[in-house]
This record gives C-alpha cells, structure tokens and sequence, in this order.
DNA sequence: CATACTTAATAACTATGAGTTATCGATTAG
DNA sequence: CTAATCGATAACTCATAGTTATTAAGTATG
C-alpha cells in the first residue's frame, strides 16, 4: 500500500491503452505479462480508480481511463521535449546572453557577434544594454550581466578580459575648421584647442589614453566638455565648441555634420575588450567568447 | 546505467532546486542526505546534463537546472491536476451522459433531470437526440446511447427498464368539436369519429394502448391518420381531420388551437419510462438513474 | 591557527518491490 | 469435446532505492 505513482505506470498504462491487450502490451514493453498486470493493477490502486474493463476476454478503457489516456499522451510528451530542451540548454544551443557594451561598440564588435549568433544558434536570445565601463563591472560581478565590451585595461579577481577589436583614433573637427581640408599635419597644431572627450568615470582607458597621445605631443589638452554619449560629443563639435579624439569606428552609425581624421600615426589604439565572471556557467557566454575569440570579429 | 527517469527523480530535484540544500531537502523529502545525493547524481547521469553546481559549500542551478525546476513544476502540478480529474471521471462528477427521449418526454421528465443534474453537476454535458422507441434500443444497445426515455413495457436482455413518469391520457378535438364543450361524457361517444394516432412502429406501446382504451368501450378506432409527430398530430386535429389521444403532457410546450380533455375515469395511462444497457458503465449514469428512480421527476 | 561544526560525496549494506516463471480459471474457437 | 488464448495469482529473485557510517573539504569561532 501507498506506493507513489511513477512514470512507468504511465508508459504501462498507456501501451495497455493503446493495444488493449495485456500480452500485447508486455511485449511491446519488453516485460512479462504478469508484471504488467500487476502494475496495471498497483496504478489502479494509487489512483482509487479502475481504468480498464477487463470482463469476458475484453480489455477496455473506463471513462476516466479514456481521459487518463489522453494526459498520459501530453505528459510523457511533454516530458520528452523537457529533456530535449534541458540538453539543448546544456549545450548553449537555447538560452538567453545578457550584453553590455559601450555605445562606441555597437558599430563593428556587437552587429558581427549578434550575426553570427543567430546564424549558429538561431534560439538563443540576447539582452543589450548600453552601460558604462564601471557599470558592466558591477553588473557581471553581481550576475546581472553575462558578458560586457569595455575599454579597460584589467578587470577585477574573478573575471576575465579579452581584447577583441583594435581601432584607431580619429580626430572630430567641425566643417569649417581651418585644420579641416588637409591642413593637418600633427598633433603638436592642436595644443591651444579645447577639447570635447568623453568623461572620465565612463571610461577611464580612453581618457587617460587621449591624455598620453596630446602629451606625446607635449600639450596638456584644455579639456571644455565632457560627455557619455558620442552624439552629444558630435553636436557639440559640430557647433564649434571645441575639437573630439574619438574611435575611428565611431564616424559610421550617426547622423553628424563633422570632419574625421583618422590618426593612423600616432601608436595609441582603441582597444575593445570583451568581459565576463570567470565562474559564469551560463552555456551560451562560451560560445560568444568563442565567437569572438576564434573569428576575429 | 540505462535508468529511466521517475517521478520520484523529479520530486527530489525540485526540493534540492527550491532549498539549495541537500540536508535540508532530504529532511522536506523524509529520506537520508546520502539517498538524495545519489538520486540527483543519477538523475543528471540520465539527462547527460548537470543540473546543480556545488562548488565550494554551494549548491546552484545550472542554465538547464533552472530551465527545469520549472518544467518539472508544470508537470508535477499538471499531474496532479490529471489524478483528480481522473477520480473526478471515475466519481462521475465530470464526464458526458448521451440521452435519447420521445418527444413526449421533453415536455416533463427532460426539463427536470437536466436541471437537478446541472445543480449537483455543474460539469457533466449532456447530448440530447429525439428518437423513437425502436430508434434508442439500437443507439443503446450498440452504445450510441447511454440512456433513453421510451414508452416500452419491456426491452431486450441485457438492458434495464424503470418507469419514471405516469401520465393520464388525454382526448384532443378540435375547438369548433361538438364534444368539446361539456358534451363529453365517455368513450362511446367517439366510435364513429376517425383517429389521428402516433404511428404503431414509432411507440407500440402507445398505439396497443390507444387500441385497448376503444376497445373497453366496445369499438375499433377508424384510423385516418399516423404521425410520429405531435404537432403534426395537433395541427391535424385542428383542421378537423380527426381527433386524438395523447398524454396530457403533451399540452404544454405546443402552439395549438385545439381541445384537451384529459381521460381520469379510464384505467389506461401513459407510461414513460427510462432505460440503459446494464453493463454501461459511464459513471454519469449511475447519477441520472438515481435523479430519476429516488427523486421522483 | 587549531578546533569544532558545517557541508555534500562515497562506500558498504539492507530490504523493498519490480519483474520473473509457473500456473490457474475462464472464455473462445475448431 | 479439446486446444488455444486470455488476464490474474502465487511464489520467487534480484536490482536498486534508501540506509548508516564515514570521508573530504569548507567555514566559522575563539
């Protein structure tokens, strides 16, 4: 007495169901007939209720055997896809990546990976949020990201950082610049310039990198704005408040009335990396890493 | 190797998904910590997938894991749902009754099983089909049907009969009738008018009964017409086709412009009654029965 | 930093019950 | 009638769920 009710009953039952033949069933099921009887029986008796007719060489469903049928059909089926599904989540075919990434990185690095993502794992679905450098540290350490594209140079303990896209600098000048039209010749012309950079807080890499390229040109820059959006950055420029170094990727992806020069000489380059929680278990955060690892997004 | 996945597995899997604990879940569970360890493990060892990560002193759900403990909830409670449903079925509570009636039928008996069923079982349907006599013993008896009202004195092996509704007979005339009026006194009167009956192959039992009720007063009906339906019946009486008897019953329900007398003084009534096939097992029929037989409709 | 107290996993064992073989009684077909 | 076939029952056995005892590893506590 009080045995639980299990899934083999339900496969039991069902095979009786289905053949409405006992032998049959056992067979089918590769167990004797006695044992499937017997079960048949046990399953009847968790249940308090008869599900087959068996008078007179006849086996047949009882009304609420009819009904059981049919939910023992949608459960054992249910229960297969379950399983498929948990597999398909192990292998990181299905599942959800949360994205962080600093707005300079959504013109090259985030449009390739979220291509090919839906290529390869055409299930799986990603969370972008535009956030800070420090921000995306935050939030991946406290799991509420999965992956981040900073421009840092080292992450905390506990996670790890890849470089996955080098770029170099531009300078942004307004239209009518005199330096505009193959007037410039090197960063030295640009030391009584006010700049307009991004802040500091949002992204400590990049500032500090700008400062060593003006020091390179033994200038400390007048710094007049300072911004976290590279729109914001561009309007100003564009209104002559001041001169902009930003990443060449940047000139694609805005609406803007500016003149980029692209700083192929100086050394300083605009590195992207990618970042993640070193114990992050979340199966698709290994393919995006590999990704954008491997194929050289 | 090669277990198969239980009910129990998941059971222990959602306590160990819902406490992160695996002592804490043995003891919900009423079995040892090592017993639960092991059936865990097995379980992930079937699904070819971990479910839970314990490193260090902490026990979390993987992608997957997670991904389960919901599924496993929607089948675990969509199970319990079924096992009641089933009992439910089983109780009759819930479930279809497929009934065959005479017209005749629909006037009382009908009307008031299906409003005390709809009461105390607000979730059994109903399939109701207007048949003859000859017409429902076929149905039930090749399980069309589960029940039938008839006006039968006896039916075939294998089924059951119970009469369920007495009814006097009743003369119909037309209004403009010379008889209509007070004139009437008894049967006599009527040996030279012509009849309009139900036909004899639609309810013999009526048509013999009809026959009996002439013949205690000493004549043979002239016959002009037969219907098997009572407003066919009524609209030829009339427009003085003839003159009818029928159950009294049957003066409800029917747009007329006829004549009722009910025939108290002779010893003929009209008997409905309710039968099944005995080895119906429906769960629903067990309840119309007892409505019918106990209650007095 | 040792000590006491967690935790989950492992090992060895037990005993429950799923599934076995053999058989029965009932029904049907020939 | 006999032979064949059905599901149920009885008695058995053996796989395995769950046990106790222990270990290893981690975490507080003083």
């Amino acid at each position: 007495m009080s045995y639980r009710l299990e899934i083999r009953h339900f496969e039991y039952f069902l095979a009786v169901a289905e053949e409405l033949h006992y032998r049959k069933a056992a067979e089918k099921l590769y167990i004797s007939q006695p044992g499937l009887s017997k079960q048949i029986k046990q399953m009847e008796e968790i249940l308090e209720t008869s599900l087959f007719e068996r008078n007179k060489k006849k086996v047949a469903l009882t009304a609420a055997g009819t009904y059981l049928k049919e939910e023992v059909k949608f459960i054992l089926n249910h229960l297969e896809q379950s399983k498929k599904q948990v597999k398909r989540i192990a292998n990181g075919q299905l599942g959800e990546i949360r994205i962080g990434f600093l707005g300079s990185a959504m013109q090259e690095v985030i449009p390739n990976l979220l291509l090919k993502l839906q290529q390869q794992f055409p299930e799986i679905q990603t969370n972008l949020e535009e956030l800070s450098n420090r921000a995306q540290i935050n939030a991946i350490s406290s799991d509420r990201l999965d992956i981040g594209f900073v421009r840092l140079a080292r992450v905390p303990q506990g996670m790890q950082l890849k470089k996955v896209f080098r770029d170099t600098f531009s300078l942004v000048l307004p239209k009518n610049h005199a330096l505009a039209e193959r007037g410039f010749k090197g960063m030295e012309q640009l030391s009584k310039e006010s700049f307009i950079l991004f802040s500091q807080d949002y992204s400590p890499l990049y500032f500090n990198t700008v400062m060593s390229i003006c020091e390179d040109a033994d200038f400390t820059p007048i710094i007049s704005h300072k911004s976290v959006h590279a729109q914001t950055i561009f309007k100003l420029v564009e209104n002559n408040l001041g001169i902009a170094i930003v990443p060449t990727a940047l000139q694609y992806g805005f609406q803007m009335n500016v003149k980029f020069i692209e700083l192929t000489k100086i050394p300083q380059r605009a590195e992207l990396s990618v970042i993640w929680k070193t114990d992050n278990r979340n199966p698709v955060l290994k393919h995006c890493i590999d990704l954008l690892v491997n194929h050289n997004l």
